[in-house]
DNA sequence: GGACCGATTGACTGGTCAGTCAGCCAGCCC
DNA sequence: GGGCTGGCTGACTGACCAGTCAATCGGTCC
């Protein structure tokens, strides 16, 4: 035999339980047998690899977040045009809720939102996106791709409040979410803030 | 003397009271006594005028949210440009965080961005405000104002997104929160949904 | 076999609060 | 005065749950 059996990896199996059941319950209100029960795993387990409930979000949203925070980077190391870097930006966000709306909704209801607990902790990373984006648009701006009467720290605010309350939106079944509303969204997104709603 | 002495609003003192803790310490962590304390008032008086602790913030957000309705409503039955009315709207918000930072950032933080808990509750009336908003935009494109390739509903998630995450900016102090600061924000959500960040 | 060890189990505890309730008191009317 | 009303008080209770821990299991090595 294999000089190892496959060793489920309850680690794993934890989290990807609380991702479902955070997201079916909200954190508040899921217990930690919630959790344990999802993943098919005796409730002290979660403490074997776990130091609190509040570890366990907070492993997923940094887990996630770094990815992002990777994307943004190499976004703006490319050679692209300033717009078609807020293109990839939008493009990764938009595809990371495609593929996991769960953890998505998690990360953005439990985390990125919730100003008065992990939004808080979390406030560094979180900080570093925006700042991330700023970059951008502060760059466009001095080549001219963008114009110069906006502060950049602003118009980042704007630009991922936009994306941000549009996962909202699918989130809560208040915009539709067929496939084709996915990619209509990544360019609309970044119409809307390069171009304007007003005709050209 | 007069026919009654003034009889201190107990009620409005509690929910005074109310919106400074739920700003300081978040809805979660404020112990109902808490309330009771800052409004120096005993303990069970709080649930002589609430039905419980949740009814408190419930009180707090129809009573603000109805105001913005309301202010939407207007700025839509008004005669000005479509551009003036999404401005009318941005000013509303704004100068209601200008004026009582606390209460908005309550609302913001406890009710509009928790979907958990608060948001869902009262997803109805928040959802009203993303419709009124979707009129304006619509209309504004019927009228040939703005291009007709944007869903309205899905600018609208832009617009109020973009702003509310402006508001969520400066409670963190992200960006700068000076008198200024206030003025050039309402044109600049405005200016970067309209007219765009490229240059025309 | 048996010592050892990390993974796994789940009953139990300690602390925290939301909400209750029995009663106090100030003003008013008869 | 004495009774009534309703705003007001705050000690108390019941429920809930995160986190602990002592015990068990299963594999490995000698």
């Amino acid at each position: 035999m294999a000089s190892k059996a496959p060793p489920i990896d309850k680690r794993r199996q934890i989290l990807d339980a609380a991702v479902r059941v955070f997201a079916r319950q909200g954190f508040h209100s899921t217990r930690v047998a919630d959790i344990a029960d999802e993943a098919g795993v005796a409730y002290g387990l979660v403490y074997h690899y776990f130091k609190s409930k509040d570890e366990v979000l907070n492993e997923l949203f940094s887990e996630r977040w770094s990815l992002l925070l990777a994307a943004i980077d190499e976004a703006d190391r490319s050679e692209a045009t300033p717009r078609a870097k807020l293109e990839a930006v939008a493009g990764f966000i938009v595809d990371s809720y495609r593929h996991e709306p769960e953890l998505m909704k998690v990360i953005i209801v439990e985390v990125t939102r919730a100003a008065n607990s992990f939004g808080r902790t979390h406030l560094p990373e979180i900080r570093r996106a925006y700042d991330s984006i700023g970059k951008i648009v502060a760059d466009g701006q001095a080549q001219g791709a963008f114009r110069g009467d906006v502060d950049p720290a602003f118009a980042s605010m704007s630009f991922y409040g936009a994306i941000e309350q549009l996962l909202s939106g699918w989130i809560f079944d208040l915009i539709p979410a067929g496939d084709g509303d996915f990619d209509d969204a990544k360019a609309l997104v970044v119409t809307a803030i390069c171009d304007g709603l007003e005709p050209r």
